[in-house]
DNA sequence: CTCAAAATAGAGCGTATACTCAAAAACAGC
DNA sequence: GCTGTTTTTGAGTATACGCTCTATTTTGAG
């Protein structure tokens, strides 16, 4: 493990290169080799430091998971066009770690059962909570709120994707016409 | 090529093995090995009949998606709900090759350059005809109706990941929604 | 300054994978 | 049956990858 400066220098820079490469060439283009490159280190330092390459690229899935979690102190204040901004704050401010989440969640480097359940629940804490803004907002029964809240999530990974794809495309007034027609 | 009959028996068998292989333990799992221990090939008789592994892979994914096609023959003579329904039932018929589909359309996770292209122009087409259905149902602009091709793919490509994320999700309702309520 | 711990370098190992090739066997028209 | 073509075989090649190990240098607390 690093204790001194230069090793956490080190670390981080790996950490680095990790993330750019997962998010650039995908899991696939991410090998060790081009890692050590990118960083500007030597195997031997890597390992030094890291138990595998999977740890070091598990250490920046998980980084990638969070960031896409909603903040637990709005729980049952937020309102429905809030969480949608934030989400299209997220893919859009933060689309190295976009790419990654998506990727890893569509099927990449799921292996990981711990990784998959936490996605999954991700997943689930945002549709209960953008189904409770619904229901608050609008006044529908549980499930109806519930259905239209899986709806209108699905549409905005739908936009990320195409957003991910082609970054000219207009993301956040397409987000807005979804809303609005929901 | 294959000119008697030996030979397309065994083209066969390779096809069936691939199609097994990726329905079963996915992309990275179908390796040459495995092709030919399955369909009881050695590597020559595969290469006699195939330029490479990515081709047999490439013909599969090709069938699958033709397999799926309203009017294969034919552009112009499909419905938005074909098109819809065609989708889905690749999305949940072929759920190894829906993954390939999304993880390439979130970017770089494909390393196979001609698979990629193929799955990318597959996207083309799809968009184009859906636009063109659109059209003709609702008479609505050239411009106005790709727009509305693309945001309603987006949708689906959404519940594809819904879907993907959890199996348990009613992806077939939930598309007959999002066609409704376009 | 000293010295043990930490960090680095980089040659090299083991393994998995896609693919080649020359020779042998099976095939089918004559 | 003869003969040219197709098919099959399987040992062998090339390469890429993750990872190890030892020697060497650097670090920083006392």
């Amino acid at each position: 493990m690093a204790r001194y400066l230069p090793g956490l220098q080190t670390r981080d820079r790996i950490l680095d290169s990790t993330r750019w490469l997962l998010a650039r060439v995908g899991l696939d283009g991410t090998t060790l080799a081009a890692i050590l490159e990118r960083a500007k280190v030597r195997s031997g330092s890597f390992y030094n430091l890291f138990d595998s390459k999977d740890e070091a690229i598990l250490t920046v899935v998980r980084e990638a998971i969070n960031a896409v979690d909603p903040h637990p102190d709005g729980i049952g204040k937020d309102t429905v066009q809030e969480l949608v901004d934030a989400y299209i704050q997220f893919i859009t401010g933060q689309p190295t770690l976009a790419k990654i989440y998506l990727q890893t969640a569509v099927g990449g480097a799921m292996h990981d059962e711990a990784l998959a359940h936490r996605v999954l629940s991700h997943h689930e804490t945002r549709v209960t909570r953008l189904a409770d803004a619904l229901r608050r907002e609008t006044g529908t029964s549980k499930a109806k709120s519930r259905t239209q809240a899986e709806l209108l999530l699905a549409g905005l990974n739908g936009l990320a994707f195409h957003w991910l794809l082609d970054p000219d495309f207009d993301i956040s007034s397409r987000a807005v016409e979804l809303v609005a027609g929901r």
